[in-house]
DNA sequence: TTAGTCGTAACTATAGCTATTACAACCCTA
DNA sequence: TAGGGTTGTAATAGCTATAGTTACGACTAA
């Protein structure tokens, strides 16, 4: 259990599922199934379904039904960068502005909007540029290195 | 009403706040009551003082009790950059890793929690560097800009 | 003494994430 | 063609954070 359990832990999860399902195939492994990867991750196995649905929207990872079933890798390790999963799972911005409309017949309530809309777009472009700096070969780079 | 209610608004509720009592303050008031904020703000008092307390905490704004009570600002608004707001006033990291500590036995699940930390840690001081670049004076006159 | 405001507790409502159960759909294999 | 394992997805519940609201004691200038 981490310090604080509002944040958002998705991108971690999502980040591990496609890890571990790289380094499964990289075993000589076709397909791994969501239980297995549940057991790594520690949750339950629809959870990682779900996420794994959402990414394989975004053109990520893709699935086989069937007896013999399972996920697999839709790009290479090193062709996905943390961006590419945030994008995928991340639905809405970090920050927000009000969620009434603020008072328009003063002068802040007015302009705070745009005001604050310009800091936020220059904040979240920076979290994106730092985000597509890691592959997720990266990191199953320093996932090995700390085994 | 924004397009997406589940992200923060406290930062734009603080930095709103503060603004307003600058800007009122220059017009030669002493100080500014929760209730002329949240008429701006389009809230709640209660909301608005909650905020305050911890604005006040971090040494931005500082209140009078009693008969002609009320907010001011502890420094100018040019001394205050949108970090040491954010700092005031947000808990946790924007990303955190698992709920429940993932399967130690396993090779990513062992060492997947120290490399995502990494890329987090870099991704806050990106953010952090971001909101330093903007201070409420900066706020203050795009608002006015806007008018 | 009075009136106005802060400071704060308590409660409710809303929304997102996570977890879990359940089950139909699917398809390889024997 | 029957069996069995897995996906895909709906439904539900619990937890947490934010926000909004009411209420009321504490404080202090006038």
């Amino acid at each position: 259990m981490e310090s604080d359990v509002s944040a958002n832990s998705r991108l971690t999860i999502a980040a591990h599922t496609l890890t571990w399902i790289g380094l499964y195939q990289r075993r000589g492994h076709e397909v791994a199934t969501s239980e297995q990867i549940a057991t790594s991750v520690n949750t339950n196995p629809v959870v990682i379904r779900r996420l794994l649905g959402e990414l394989r929207k975004a053109g990520l990872a893709d699935s086989r039904r069937g007896a013999g079933a399972g996920w697999m890798l839709a790009r290479d390790l090193a062709a996905i960068t943390l961006l590419d999963v945030y994008q995928a799972i991340e639905p809405g911005p970090v920050f927000a502005l009000h969620r009434a409309t603020p008072n328009p017949e003063c002068v802040v309530g007015h302009g705070i909007g745009p005001a604050m809309t310009a800091v936020y777009d220059d904040v979240e472009a920076a979290l994106r540029r730092e985000l597509a700096k890691t592959t997720l070969e990266d990191v199953l780079r320093d996932v090995l290195k700390a085994a």
